[in-house]
DNA sequence: AGTTACTTGCGATTGTGAACACAAGTACAA
DNA sequence: TTGTACTTGTGTTCACAATCGCAAGTAACT
């Protein structure tokens, strides 16, 4: 089962994966069983040993998987080398949280543009970042920056989109609550919170 | 069919279709086909009525689906009686976004609460909502809050949970990027937006 | 060298959900 | 009342992923 197809929930779990074993890193482990990392996830030990399986053996039978090692695979499966950079558009509450959030390093990330329509708030700087007019958009091509975060208010989300992908944009996260569309060769991922909120009292029982 | 366990991937997506279908009568739309909102929502059609299959049956043939009647339906399923509170905890960048968030208002959730132990930041208002010293969490029982968000630091996620619990919190929206360990009548759903956008490149093809 | 305890890698099995295809119901026009 | 165009509901098929089970590899101790 060597040469295989990736199943796209192991490609799901990945970056959970890399998250656990960049954590255990930095308590000062240097290896970890498959049953290690899965208490520490709240995963299945099977499912871990499975995943990998998909790419080749990194373990060792009797040891485990050398967390460094690992990481680095890992990354390179998902492409994450480091130094990756996302625009952000849309500097509004949750535009300015994501600039804030810490989270994004252990993947390689870093938010290394901002765009707003706000005049009140072009030019402001956050977080070391000058927050630039979405009408130079078209820039992000000459700057090498393919991946964006669309933050802006729904209505506006469509022609976001379209403005980026013109921009040679080729990944997009999306946090608007709405269905946006894009050719083929754009990966959308979209995000709403309140969605998963929304879920949770069907799982709590009798109130 | 009539009679049959839901698939847990059919509740996952109610909340989308509610979304659409609130949008739609916000548009002045009073009834709907599958394909319609299949179209807006960017899924299949089928999908929506094998979904809506598992409830009963909703629509009319050669007609489709009387959006009002259908809202209402989705909404009894996932238990989204109107005017359900949610308590915040952790008022930083992430939490301050969610507590402005406008999104939770049309599945019935309001942020009722939101606790810190900053301080500089309890006693603070933000949108309507005094911050509390997270020594109050006690009083969610009384209060009857038995829903939480949790957006702490990382280190201080399972103290949260913990208290959480204690406090008769019965679902855990989660963002801080760690499992969390709560008692099995808990449920817990953990959101990490890094992760989201950690599996965007590998969806890239050729940089 | 033999024994024990541990851990991986992965084939085989089971479970679950996506996708399909179509019968049957509805509306409306002629 | 017949025909056409449309749409739902669902049994069936197919695809994929979760789970299991175990052979085989490793380490450490005696």
């Amino acid at each position: 089962m060597r040469y295989h197809r990736i199943p796209d929930e192991t490609i799901r779990r990945l970056p959970l994966y890399l998250r656990g074993l960049t954590f255990l890193s930095e308590e000062g482990r240097t290896s970890v069983s498959s049953h290690n990392l899965a208490d520490f996830l709240g995963v299945n030990a099977w499912q871990i040993r499975k995943d990998f399986s998909y790419f080749g053996a990194f373990g060792t039978p009797g040891v485990g998987y050398k967390i460094e090692k690992l990481e680095k695979q890992v990354k390179k499966i998902l492409r994450l080398n480091a130094g990756k950079k996302a625009a952000l558009v849309g500097v509004g509450n949750l535009g300015s949280a994501v600039m804030a959030y810490a989270g994004f390093g252990i993947y390689g990330f870093t938010v290394a543009a901002a765009f707003d329509t706000s005049p009140k708030k072009i030019g402001r700087k956050v977080n070391n970042i000058r927050i630039e007019n979405v009408s130079n958009l078209q820039t992000l091509k000459k700057r090498r920056i393919n991946i964006a975060i669309i933050a802006v208010p729904r209505d506006f989300a469509q022609e976001t989109a379209d403005t980026l992908v013109k921009a040679g944009v080729r990944g997009i996260l999306n946090f608007s609550p709405r269905h946006i569309t894009v050719p083929k060769k754009v990966k959308v991922i979209t995000i709403d919170i309140a969605m998963d909120l929304a879920r949770l009292p069907y799982y709590m029982p009798a109130n």
